[in-house]
DNA sequence: TTATAAGGTCACCACTTGGTGACTTTTAAT
DNA sequence: ATTAAAAGTCACCAAGTGGTGACCTTATAA
C-alpha cells in the first residue's frame, strides 16, 4: 500500500534539498551572507556539497531559493489593517512602525538580509526589497497619502526617515557598542526611549503637518 | 647638503608606505571593505605583498593604520559650534543633520566605513565608532541636553532616529533601487523631501517635546 | 671603494575556494 | 533476481587566499 504521493526516493531528495535550505538558513543568521560557502554549506547540512549542483544547480541558485523560500516581511504585514479608519491612519501607522522595530529586533535573519541588502546587488534580494516596497505603496497610499493630500510626500519622506531609522538601530545594536546619541540600545529602557520616540513623531507629524 | 630630514630611502619608505595606504583607500571606496586582501592591495599599489608585512606587520594591521589616519568626521565636527545658543541649540542641530545627510552622501569612504561597522566587529571600527559617539555626546550634553531638561534623554532618542534614518537611507541609495516609502532618493527632488522632513521633525521637536 | 643595511622582487608554500568526473549504494519497476 | 535510475560519496582540479625565505638592488656611511 502506498497511500503517500512520494516515494521514498523523492522523500529522500526532498529532505535532503530542504536540509540545505535549513544550512543556507543557520549560516546567514550566525555568520552572515559572507560565510554562505559551498563547502560551508554542505557541512552544515552534512552532506556532499556535490548534491548542491545536482539539486540547485550552482550555489547561488541554491542561495536564491531560500531568500525566495522565506517571507520576510509575513508578521509585519500580516499585520491587519483595519477596515474602518477614522484618525488618517496615525494608529495604525503608529502600532506598524512599532511592531517592525521589534519584529526586525527578533529576527536575526531578516537583519541579515537587510545589511545583505546594503552589501550587494543581488536580483533576489532586489526582488525582496521590491516587494517590501510595493507592499508598503499600498498601504501609504491608502490610508495616510488620502489624509495628507498635498503633503502626502512630506508625509512619506517622514515615515522613510522612521522606517529606515528603526532599521539601522536594529543593525546597529547587533555588532557594535550599544549607545548611539547616547541611548542604551540594548537596555529594555533604551529600547523604550526609541518606541516613546517614534510614537511622539508620529503623532506630531498627524498634529502639525 | 642635506636640509631634509628624511634620507632618500626613508622617503621611498615613506612613499611606499602611502600607497599602501592609498590602495587601501581606493579599494574600499570601489568595493567595500570584502575586497581589501594582500593581493588585491598588493596589486592596486603596484608594490609587492611582501612589503606590507614589512612595513605593516600584516595585512590587518595596514588596514587599521588607515582607518585610524582617516578622520572621516572630521567635516561634519569641523562644524562650527555657535557661541551664543539661543534657540536650545534647535538651529545647530538642524544644520548638522542636513550636512552630515550631505556629507555621507558625497564620502563613499565613509558610506564603506559605516557598512563595515555593521557588518563585523573590529577594534579599529569600533573606536571610531566609539570617538563619534564621544563627539556627539559633548555637543548633545553642552547645547540640547539642557534646553530639554527632563526630557534630554526623550530628545536623544529622537535624535538617534534621526542620525541613523538618515544613514540608512544613504546606504540604501547605494546599492538598491532608489525608491523607498516612495521617495525616490536618487532625485534631488526625492532628497530635498527627505532634508524637509528632517528640519520640519527637529522643529517639532523642539516646539513640542 | 667597499661593506652593510634597507628597499624591493620573485618563487614558492599550505590552505581554502567553487566546481566536477568517476564511483558506490540504494530503491523500485520489470 | 535483474536492471536502470537516482541518491549519495570521494578524490581531484584550477584558481585564489595569506604569508615567507631567498634573493637582487641601491643608497649611504665608513
Amino acid at each position: 500500500m502506498e497511500t503517500n504521493p512520494l516515494t521514498n526516493r523523492a522523500r529522500d531528495k526532498n529532505k535532503s534539498k530542504q536540509q540545505f535550505l535549513d544550512a543556507v538558513g543557520t549560516i546567514l543568521r550566525s555568520k552572515g551572507h559572507t560565510a554562505l560557502k559551498v563547502n560551508n554549506i554542505a557541512a552544515t547540512a552534512g552532506l556532499d556539497k556535490k548534491l548542491i549542483y545536482k539539486y540547485f544547480g550552482s550555489t547561488e541558485q541554491l542561495i536564491d531559493e531560500y531568500i525566495h523560500s522565506q517571507d520576510f516581511w509575513s508578521n509585519v504585514t500580516g499585520d491587519l489593517v483595519p477596515k474602518k479608519i477614522t484618525d488618517g491612519g496615525k494608529d495604525f501607522l503608529k502600532r506598524m512602525l512599532l511592531e517592525q522595530f521589534e519584529f526586525v529586533s527578533q529576527n536575526k535573519a531578516l537583519q541579515k538580509v537587510l545589511l545583505w541588502s546594503l552589501s550587494e546587488e543581488r536580483k533576489s534580494l532586489q526582488k525582496l526589497i521590491d516587494d517590501q516596497e510595493a507592499n508598503g505603496e499600498i498601504l501609504l497610499k491608502g490610508i495616510s497619502d488620502p489624509h495628507f493630500g498635498d503633503k502626502a510626500s512630506d508625509h512619506r519622506a517622514v515615515m522613510a526617515i522612521l522606517v529606515a531609522g528603526l532599521y539601522y538601530l536594529n543593525l546597529f545594536t547587533e555588532v557594535n557598542g550599544s549607545h548611539f546619541c547616547g541611548i542604551d540600545l540594548k537596555t529594555e529602557e533604551g529600547r523604550s526611549k526609541i518606541r516613546q520616540a517614534t510614537t511622539f513623531l508620529v503623532e506630531q507629524t498627524y498634529s502639525s503637518m
